[in-house]
DNA sequence: CATTTGCTTTGATATGGATCAACACAGAGG
DNA sequence: CCTCTGTGTTGATCCATATCAAAGCAAATG
């Protein structure tokens, strides 16, 4: 499938302009941190773009010319080995930030899951805006330093929990963002594939899918029409999560 | 053991009043965008330590009152489950940073790994500095970016890789590290006991064991005196931590 | 020097999750 | 309506790594 061009957003995304100040998830991101005039110094060099599903937004090693926000929808960024062999280091939802980048370079590829619509920033500019306001500036380093946090929670899951307590612990982190973002957390959307649920936890498609199957039979979860799972037996289900 | 108590340290650690501007190892870490005045107020603020092996330098929770960088040693930082379950998440040498907090909280574990020395700044004056020197926040903003590419790699191995995949990244890990400090890298220095290794790449001790015997075996690497590893079949070992 | 203590290595066995294979199901396209 | 295609589920079997067990070895202790 061809890439997600974002220098040709009239191809495959379209551009539509519109007010940072009216932006329904402002107060979630870098955003939050910016008084009226530097908002609007912002939406200056602003641009919002809605791209279909499983469309690559950039990949690892490609020049990191942009950062981003995802404004709606949901996005994956994964690394890959040389055989195929994937690792989805992070889903973002509305409100979550994307695009640091090391020497210049982003460090994994990023793809959106469903429809998902982001406002793309060219770097040189932000890094101006920087410069001007540390209220900025800070506010990027208080986001990596919680993506930070969230990568060592998502290390002891990767390295230390059985696939029982990986699913629980899935089905519980996207609860807790989806409450941040102000949805409701019961029942939980669920918006992307087993493979890619697989790849997000070091397993494969056939054990999600068994483990969903088993959480389901004992009564913990039900599965729901549209990507929906409701959590029945809460309790359970944050115990799990957390080892025990 | 009693944790190493920072309040007090002419118990357990020894504080001896360095001059920054003599630091070996200042060209690293934070300190190295400082100017000369810039890095005297930082030096007014800094305490160094001098820790034994396996003290405890904070715990995961503890209110995160201070920030600290590695001057010598080896320090490892991890998370642990309830079950006593544990995930090193990192192991910091000379010029690392660490304490970046979320919620004014520690969110990992820091224990030394041997003998370490480290500088200790409190947070607040940190902060106050950051608001000073934009330089110093840019600085930390980058290392966080670069930590969290740093996690991102490490998510991969853990969900990914195999144990010998995994054996190889790390030794091939602790010698680009070392070379970044300007130290040899091979033989590597491996200073963490087996099972600090094995808690970080997510596998057991007796994995770990038998991983290294057969790397020995294979002839990609002889096991040296004094917890060094020589890397006889350099192509071999890079190959096999890229999954080759 | 003998003993204890804490790693590390090695061996035997078990198992959680991977792999291989088949089928079910829903939406898309002809 | 039927077929095709992608995704998800379920079953049978396998294997990489965990677990359980014991022994080796070196540094610390008395």
């Amino acid at each position: 499938m061809p890439p997600f061009d974002l220098a040709r957003p009239g191809k495959s995304g379209a551009v539509d302009i519109h007010p940072c100040g009216a932006c329904p998830v402002r107060a979630l991101t870098v955003c939050a941190a910016l008084e009226e005039e530097e908002l609007s110094r912002l939406a200056d060099i602003v641009h919002t773009h809605r791209v279909e599903g499983n469309q690559t937004i950039f990949s690892e090693g490609d020049t990191a010319a942009n950062m981003f926000n995802v404004t709606a929808g949901s996005v994956k960024i994964y690394k890959l080995l040389p055989d195929g062999r994937r690792q989805i280091t992070g889903f973002l939802f509305s409100g979550d930030f994307m695009g640091l980048a090391v020497n210049d370079r982003y460090a994994y590829s990023a793809e959106t899951v469903a429809t998902t619509s982001i406002c793309r920033f060219p770097r040189r500019k932000m890094d101006q805006l920087m410069d001007e306001f540390p209220k900025l500036q800070r506010r990027l380093f208080r986001l990596a330093s919680n993506e930070l946090a969230a990568a060592q929670d998502q290390m002891l899951l990767l390295g230390r929990k059985t696939a029982k307590e990986k699913i629980a612990s899935f089905l519980v982190m996207l609860a807790q963002r989806a409450v941040r973002r102000g949805q409701r957390d019961n029942p939980v959307h669920v918006p992307m594939s087993r493979a890619d649920i697989a790849d997000y936890l070091g397993l494969t498609t056939e054990t999600v899918s068994r483990t969903f199957t088993q959480l389901k039979s004992s009564g913990a979860i039900r599965l729901l029409e549209g990507s929906k799972v409701q959590i029945t037996d809460t309790g359970k289900v944050y115990e799990m999560a957390e080892g025990g």
